[in-house]
DNA sequence: TTAGGGCGATACGCATCCGTTCCATCCTTG
DNA sequence: CAAGGATGGAACGGATGCGTATCGCCCTAA
């Protein structure tokens, strides 16, 4: 059933529309909507016309910023990513350890921010593009934070030089994942502080 | 456009087919290309119908055995699953450890398997069925092979009881799983090695 | 004050997948 | 040797998404 002219001069009245200029607010329902759909259903199952219906706005709107799936996620998830990035410093090593783990906790403990890290995680190991976009400028933001407490560590003579930051900071933030996101345990402070004391023994282990 | 009687018997010639009995050599080709469809597509985008493409039979043969995607894929990932456990009792707990730790990595340096696994965990977030399944069938089994290794270290006298078995065993698999999957980075051994003194220290520290 | 362009809405043609239902064929089991 | 069910293949109606296009409306910047 096509539908010509008359039937839209018929049409009942619109709401009232946009401007000659993209308005933020259009662009914040379409981020918001974007992150729960992701989450609800995964990249590679995510569908712009699901973005957009839930933004409560037009197909036309979305495309109009983004040309495509891959352009708007990138876009997006680093507007928002390179803006979480806080640092601690207690002035103690054990308490920067501390912090920066219940940060991480806090974080995963939304159930949003869980499936939208797995699935990234997913996605990147079948999508080369999104996995080099976001190794290089968003998990770079986390490994300089956590390597900036053990330099200030170093700095207040807790620590000698030579320790494999890395291999460090992926052990608090990749145990505390494992945990939130694959086996779903819980993460009580008691938790917390154990993950903390063999970090902190492997430090004064290899130093 | 509707085929009738003659469309068929005007047919080119078909190629053999099968027998009053299930093959199990069509579940075999379906298995295969289960995963194969899973590793690059993902779960929430998997379609049965490019199983059935790829496996080189009609979708009907599928359907035949597994009524939805959820009964497929749970019961072949535990069809398999399940057969890969393997114990290493080398006699020392630092070479059981690295032994675990090896064939782990062994494992996550199939591009296949490190697809499927990240997938997995991105769906059991947002599946709790799934998720149940697989944290009360297969994540079972893993986490009592390394359970085993500690309990062996004990009956030898290496350590003594006491050991949060379950954070000790994360600690590993979690740390290799982030170096492989997440960061992309290469896990030597010298890597494997540091890994596994953490793993140790942590286990004096805490005894 | 005016023109340009963003706005919601709607439709397009094309593609894919769902789960089901037919075939005629042909093999294995009993 | 006979029977019964699995087989590859093809099509079904319905649903959904893709990216594009065009509509009339209306706001804002110049």
């Amino acid at each position: 059933m096509k539908r010509n002219r008359s039937d839209v001069n018929n049409a009942k009245k619109r709401s009232p529309a946009g401007a000659a200029v993209m308005q933020p607010r259009v662009t914040e329902s379409l981020t918001r909507a974007l992150f729960v759909e992701w989450a609800r259903h995964g990249y590679a199952a995510l569908s712009l016309e699901a973005v957009a219906k839930r933004a409560g706005v037009g197909k036309a709107a979305l495309y109009r910023r983004w040309p495509s799936k891959f352009a708007m996620v990138v876009e997006r998830l680093e507007s928002v990513g390179l803006d979480i990035t806080e640092v601690a410093d207690t002035g103690s090593l054990r308490e920067d350890l501390l912090a920066n783990l219940r940060s991480l906790r806090s974080a995963l403990r939304h159930r949003i921010v869980r499936q939208i890290l797995a699935d990234l995680h997913a996605e990147m190991s079948r999508n080369s593009p999104l996995a080099e976009r976001v190794r290089s400028r968003l998990q770079i933001e986390r490994r300089n934070r956590g390597k900036g407490i053990y330099e200030r560590a170093i700095a207040r003579g807790e620590l000698v030089s030579g320790i494999d930051f890395e291999l460090l900071n992926d052990l608090g933030a990749a145990t505390l994942y494992w945990r939130q996101v694959v086996t779903g345990a819980k993460t009580d402070d008691n938790y917390l502080n154990s993950l903390a004391e063999i970090i902190l023994a492997s430090v004064c282990h290899t130093q």
